[in-house]
RNA sequence: GGGCGAUUAGCUCAGUGGUUAGAGCGCUCCCCUCACACGGGAGAGGCCCAAGGUUCAAGUCCUUGAUCGCCCA
């Protein structure tokens, strides 16, 4: 409960127990986590008015955890969910889980081998059953952790792909395209992967480059004393062949055309056919042609009319129809044929090759293309349509160019093979009847069975024979094709529903780049099609898409557990707190490069939380002094009201100090929801840096800290509220990064009663700060400039004394004009102060450098006239290298500014501005000239 | 083979044609000053891969090349 946090508003400002010098996120972290999801308060309202910002969250495995790649993408989520939140807008964050159909039965397999147990003897239904079991066991280990990453999602909606709803949109989907014909069945050669026992498609199969070899083998030409060599890097499969082929344009091999051969070893005779697709600088140009066990044969058996021999099991092993190597495993059998072959005279040569090796992308078996009857879907149609909404912009993609690579894959789509014969998943909803008669269900209800989901209306009856003797289909689908429905199935599609009609189409996916075509065109190309709605805009699943990049490691390597250089984010977070995590994520993340995470970058990130809990301490301690003093309670400097009417005057006018802060305050807002508008994370985080760091701790505290402890109330109190009021819209700046530690400290400043207005429960329901137009004072920046150039100057010559750190001493300023004198004389305390000096005199006469070092800009030049052992070395080194540096500059300002073409044809804005950096620019180096002459002349003068 | 991206400080990277190209970390020097040593202050450190071109103006746009990486076939 928020209840049992800290609150300054009832109790009273903090005490020193309760700010420990170091900040320590482990304390307040977790509790935080709890309270948000306790609390629900992102849930999402469908009947809210206004603008809507909907996301679902791209399913994580149910059976995994949390790794660093998906803490980017939940960082990115959740920056962005959070800055809609607070901008007043309907917030949707939609979690949930896919089943992972392939590595969930995998894993559980794998657990169930370790009791000597197979699969195929536990039998389907009890199979299924242990692996709900193991879902059951491990399934809430991402929930947890996304809870702990702060993650602001909407838990009461939260999905999985086989809950009974998912279940149903899933059967719906596949009643509607199977109706339609764009699911259809057939006996086509299929990646297979001989460990998992399945069918993959195409994107599952991933090619890697391994080293072979190419066998060039002899086919003896029957009643002839001819041959043909035919080349092969899979000299196994010949066991197969039932043709050979050339390319019909080939010299070299036209009049044996038409003609047969014996197939070694199998002592079977083949055609000699012609075909154009064979490659005539491949090998020999002559090709074996195994219709069975690979695409490009299969193609061209189909254009001859081929036969088609299947030679292995499921398993990978030779069947019958490799007569003796029967029972043998591929590669056993590959060694055996080729030393056959040898043995026979029929190896011609051996060569060294490399090949791109087709891989289960889970398990990384070697693929085998296999002939079988699977299910498919149709891609044209809605390939043609996803890419026209890319094309005519209704999807935008970011980054642009991102989006010819997903136009490119749907011009090039292939049907896409949706059947797995796996056990995990949602079975396809067809009966076959032994006559050969295929009847789909007769709706896409669903029926709960020991709470999981099943067909509640299988048909009846054979569509072809009116049997009634049916068998349900063994396979399941593909899982991307459930999770190409999450916007439509986690929304309640199919029904009509208030969630479908408020977040249906939603407003961006946030997604990989690596799983573009697995899912984001999936989703498009489904949803698209099956969505309700008459228009496009209506139908698509997301209006933008964001495809983040990849996390690696500090040396830009990808991160891998053969590397073992992954990063575990929980540790991380663990150590040096999610915060720091999170926004070391956001600041690197620009988009499309990838992101180089090293432990010493959180480190830094680490320190800025602490930097910014520091600064709290600060403002509370001094409060504490300041209450006990003045007699004054925090509403009365920090209520909700009292800082929504700063900035105050001190006296007739505000401060100079506060007029800048607030200014440099309406900039950052500014650029910040500029920046996260178009998903420049790294320069709202940047931005949010350094305003908090650099403008508010380094030059805004220090600097108010006498007005703070003044005796006069009249100063002290707009101190007060001005610093409270920043700070607290510097929180709320800050919270869509760092979500823990702002809420942490938000609490601990007055705020309103929650009965009264729940939104004060948290700082994720406050608004994001908006930039008064009213703030900005370009007046104030640049007078702060002025002085802050003063401070650096003097501490520069200091530092180059070597002065003692607590010594003050006098510096002499002579200033360019009177209005750099008013400013200067106006806040001489503060220069005082900062730059540890005991006076400013002020003069109207050329600064002497040799009686001390001399820091000059075109506004002013300042000395330190300081015992006379200055290092007239250094300084004369630092002098001529400046000088240098200034008459490089110079010159080629100059050549721009005597150019004709340029100040004819430059903006003349351009040109003014030039002009007037050259003029100012000339007086630094003519200042700087002559102090080098006199220190020059000085040296020589010393140096006997 | 086709496509995409990268090449900027010691490292990892920002940089949206127009001041003297920035950040974080690292490095050097000084300081445990009453918010913070997870800190403060001051510094050093760049032929922006190469060669051409466009432009009044190029780190930024174009062409070619080199090197590295990724995706697809």
């Amino acid at each position: 409960m928020p209840g049992d946090s800290p609150r300054a508003s009832s109790k009273g400002t903090p005490q020193g127990a309760e700010f420990p010098k170091v900040y320590e996120p482990g304390l307040i972290e977790p509790r935080w986590a709890k309270t948000w999801v306790d609390e629900q308060f992102f849930r999402a309202d469908p009947g809210a008015s206004g603008a809507v910002f909907s996301i679902v969250i791209p399913p994580p495995n149910v059976t995994g955890y949390i790794h660093i790649g998906h803490m980017l993408e939940h960082t990115q989520i959740d920056v962005l969910t959070r800055w809609h939140r607070m901008r007043g807008e309907s917030t949707l964050w939609l979690p949930g889980m896919d089943h992972a159909g392939i590595s969930t039965q995998v894993v559980v397999e794998r657990e169930l081998a370790k009791q000597n147990v197979t699969r195929k003897a536990l039998g389907r239904e009890e199979f299924e059953r242990r692996v709900w079991d193991w879902k059951e066991h491990s399934g809430g280990t991402i929930k947890k952790q996304m809870i702990r990453l702060g993650d602001s999602c909407d838990w009461s909606r939260e999905r999985f792909t086989l809950d009974p709803p998912l279940y149903r949109a899933v059967l719906e989907a596949f009643l509607r395209l199977y109706r339609e014909g764009l699911i259809y069945r057939g006996r086509y050669i299929v990646n297979w992967c001989p460990r998992c026992q399945t069918a993959l498609s195409d994107l599952e199969t991933v090619h890697e480059e391994r080293h072979g070899h190419l066998w060039h083998i002899r086919y003896p030409v029957v009643s002839s004393s001819q041959s043909l060599v035919v080349a092969t890097t899979r000299p196994e499969t010949m066991l197969g062949d039932t043709a050979v082929a050339v390319n019909p344009e080939d010299e070299r091999y036209k009049h044996l055309v038409g003609k047969t051969v014996l197939l070694p070893l199998m002592n079977r005779e083949i055609p000699v056919i012609a075909d154009a697709a064979v490659d005539r600088e491949f090998g020999t140009g002559a090709v074996k042609v195994t219709p069975a066990h690979d695409p490009n044969d299969f193609e061209m058996g189909r254009r001859h009319k081929l036969p088609e021999v299947d030679v292995m099991t499921e398993e990978g092993r030779m069947n019958a129809n490799a007569g003796t190597y029967a029972g043998l495993d591929r590669f056993e059998a590959r060694k055996r044929v080729v030393a056959d072959l040898e043995s026979q005279g029929l190896l011609v040569k051996v060569d060294d090759h490399t090949l791109a090796v087709g891989v289960c992308d889970r398990c990384k078996t070697v693929v085998e293309p296999r002939v079988s009857t699977q299910w498919f879907c149709k891609m044209r149609p809605l390939a043609d349509a996803a890419a026209e909404a890319v094309e005519q912009g209704q999807i935008r993609i970011v980054p642009d160019n991102q989006r010819k690579i997903f136009t490119d894959w749907l011009a090039n789509i292939r049907d896409w093979c949706i059947s797995r014969q796996l056990w995990w998943g949602h079975r396809i909803p067809i009966w076959h009847c032994p006559c050969g008669g295929i009847t789909p269900a007769r709706d896409s209800r669903v029926v709960i069975v020991d709470g999981r989901a099943l067909p509640a209306s299988p048909p009846e009856k054979c569509a072809k024979c009116g049997g009634g003797k049916l068998e349900q289909d063994r396979d399941v689908l593909d899982t991307w094709f459930s999770s190409g429905l999450w916007p439509l199935s986690t929304l309640g599609w199919p029904d009509d529903t208030p969630d479908l009609r408020a977040f249906y189409p939603t407003t961006l996916l946030i997604s990989g780049y690596d799983i573009l075509f697995f899912w984001d065109a999936r989703m498009v190309m489904l949803c698209l099609h099956l969505a309700p709605g008459k228009t496009t805009a209506e139908r698509i699943p997301f209006r933008t898409l964001y495809l983040h990049s990849l996390v690696r490691d500090a040396q830009g390597q990808k991160m891998s557990k053969m590397r073992g250089n992954v990063v575990d984010p929980l540790e991380w977070m663990e150590r040096y707190g999610t915060d720091a995590l999170r926004f070391t994520l956001a600041i690197k993340a620009a988009p499309g490069t990838d992101i180089a995470l090293s432990e010493e970058a959180v480190l830094g990130y680490r320190a800025f939380a602490n930097k910014i809990w520091n600064a709290a301490r600060f403002v509370f301690m001094n409060l504490e002094k300041f209450q006990s003093a003045a007699g004054m309670s925090i509403e009365e400097l920090a209520a909700p009201e009292v800082r929504a009417a700063a900035p105050y005057p001190a006296g007739k006018e505000v401060s100079l100090a506060d007029r800048w802060i607030f200014s440099r305050l309406a900039e950052a807002i500014a650029t910040i929801d500029d920046a996260l508008e178009s998903f420049r994370f790294h320069e709202a985080a940047h931005i949010v840096y350094h305003f908090f760091w650099g403008d508010f701790c380094d030059w805004y505290i220090e600097w108010v800290k006498p007005a703070t402890a003044d005796a006069n109330r009249d100063v002290a109190v707009p101190a007060w509220r001005n610093l409270f009021a920043v700070f607290e819209a510097a929180l709320r700046l800050l919270h869509p990064f760092m979500p823990f530690l702002t809420e942490e400290l938000w609490h601990r400043l007055p705020q309103r009663a929650p009965e009264k207005d729940k939104k004060a429960r948290s700082i994720a329901l406050q608004p994001f700060p908006r930039p008064a137009p009213q703030w900005s004072d370009l007046d104030a920046e640049q007078e702060v400039k002025l002085l802050q150039e003063v401070i650096v100057a003097a501490r520069n010559v200091r530092a180059e004394l070597k002065l003692d750190a607590k010594h003050r001493v006098a510096a002499d300023f002579a200033p360019a004009t009177t209005a750099v004198r008013a400013v200067v004389e106006n806040n001489s305390g503060l220069i005082l102060r900062l730059a540890t000096l005991s006076d400013l005199n002020f003069s109207d006469a050329k600064l002497e450098p040799t009686s001390g070092p001399v820091r000059s800009t075109a506004d002013f030049d300042l000395r330190i006239a300081y015992g006379d052992t200055v290092e007239l070395g250094a300084e004369l080194a630092r002098l001529r290298k400046e000088k240098e540096r200034l008459a490089r500059d110079l010159e080629s300002k100059q050549n721009r500014l005597a150019d004709e073409t340029f100040r004819s044809r430059a903006p003349a804005e351009i040109v003014r501005q030039l002009e007037a950096t050259f003029a100012e620019r000339r007086l630094e180096f003519e200042k700087l000239t002559e102090r080098l002459a006199q220190l020059e002349a000085d040296d020589r003068h010393r140096a006997p």
